[in-house]
DNA sequence: TGTACATCAGTGAACGCGCGTTCACTGATGTAC
DNA sequence: TGTACATCAGTGAACGCGCGTTCACTGATGTAC
């Protein structure tokens, strides 16, 4: 569920500028160039609607060249996916061990970390942020069983993150209610993925940190 | 937000089927049958990758058949929107007047509207529901003003919706914690959202009920 | 009742363009001896 | 240090197909008088 899209990590332009003019300029460099320059687009249109002869002119290279990067079109979805969901899990890691570190309550510590999101998402300088799992499943005809395979445990993974983070809450606390944890925990899931979809509908930034506020609320209403 | 696709009024298939064999067939037939076809392809494998021919082919009529119907591709996308939110409010409408009908209280007819919709949600035929919006704003650049202002609107309505009920329930019930008004109201629209990409992306069907039944969940816990 | 005309719901052919993919080739750099 | 070869990161041309859109035309039905 994304959050930074390719820009978190400091990548695509800039540093893709200071290597031409100094160092030198490997496969690996174009290669992340052309999955920046996908990402975007892919947002931005649909992978039906991105071709490969845009994305090649737009880094600077023949369409021919992207072929020397990726063996088809549906690798390239595959690298996509792939790329994404390693930033998400290593934003994720970092919130919850950061919830962990300022406080030992499982409980506290889940509602940091929930914070700390909203917060990450807030502070995103492109205007609609967008998760690469939801442009997919809505294009699902468009890929193979791998990239299928792929988007389905990427969020039964997210699940089961944040279920594991749960069960340490129910250790110190019984929830107010009649809950099935498997689905507080898409909970947050949910809040991401449609936080983002009512956010770029309307052009409102604030959505999407305001639907994750509104999880932490709710789990915080039922623990404590 | 969808919900019931193209199958929900009966139309499509059968109907069309009969009407050829005994009665006339009108333009404005064919026309809604292009609209269904459309709106299965679309939610499918994206607006970019759905092309003319297909539908018309499927239809039966020539791809220029297509034409007589629709001035252009950017038509066929504004009148799917125009259907799909025509369909939107009346089954919101349907839900909400039923909860008022079995409860004067603002706040149990809300959830008793919520419930309603859940259900509505689990008893689908088809597995995976789609949204419209959510398809169109991941695929922003196939599309003109127009469409853009119409799925706008269509978010801010459903928070209208939402938020009069709202009101309602909170001139009768102090809220639990400090909120926003606005954000209660879009995680109706978030959990729709969130809950059919899950759906989606997992291949259960489940998910989106579970979802609506957790933000009826966290309303009662806020008001009661 | 007959006829002229209008409208409806399309057909058929053609347009220029862009698509993903394949092929044979190349010039710069790296490595072995 | 020189040279032969291998690898890397592409280029350039060509392929057949499908795309959205336009044009001139048509056959069935509806309407006016």
């Amino acid at each position: 569920m994304l959050l930074l899209g390719p820009h978190n990590l400091a990548s695509s332009g800039l540093l893709v500028m200071r290597m031409t003019s100094s160092e030198r300029r490997t496969g690996a460099d174009m290669r992340e160039r052309l999955l920046d320059l996908a990402e975007d687009a892919v947002l931005a249109k649909g992978f039906g609607a991105t071709s490969v002869e845009e994305l090649a002119a737009e880094a600077g290279i023949t369409k021919n060249g992207f072929f020397y990067h990726f063996p088809n079109k549906n690798a390239l979805a595959l690298a996509l996916l792939h790329r994404y969901v390693e930033r998400d899990d290593a934003l994720f890691d970092d919130v919850l061990a950061r919830g962990r570190e300022l406080s030992d309550d499982p409980l506290e510590a889940f509602l940091i970390a929930l914070k700390l999101l909203a917060e990450a998402t807030a502070d995103l300088p492109e205007k609609f942020p967008g998760c690469l799992v939801a442009t997919f499943c809505y294009q699902e005809r468009l890929f193979d069983l791998e990239v299928h395979a792929l988007y389905h445990k990427i969020v039964l993974d997210w699940r089961s993150r944040f279920r594991s983070c749960l069960e340490a809450i129910c250790e110190h606390y019984d929830p107010r209610e009649d809950i099935d944890l498997d689905s507080v925990a898409d909970m947050i899931s949910t809040a991401i993925e449609g936080g983002m979809v009512l956010g770029r509908a309307t052009g409102d930034s604030k959505i999407l940190p305001a639907q994750i506020e509104m999880v932490r609320i709710c789990i915080r209403m039922l623990f404590r």
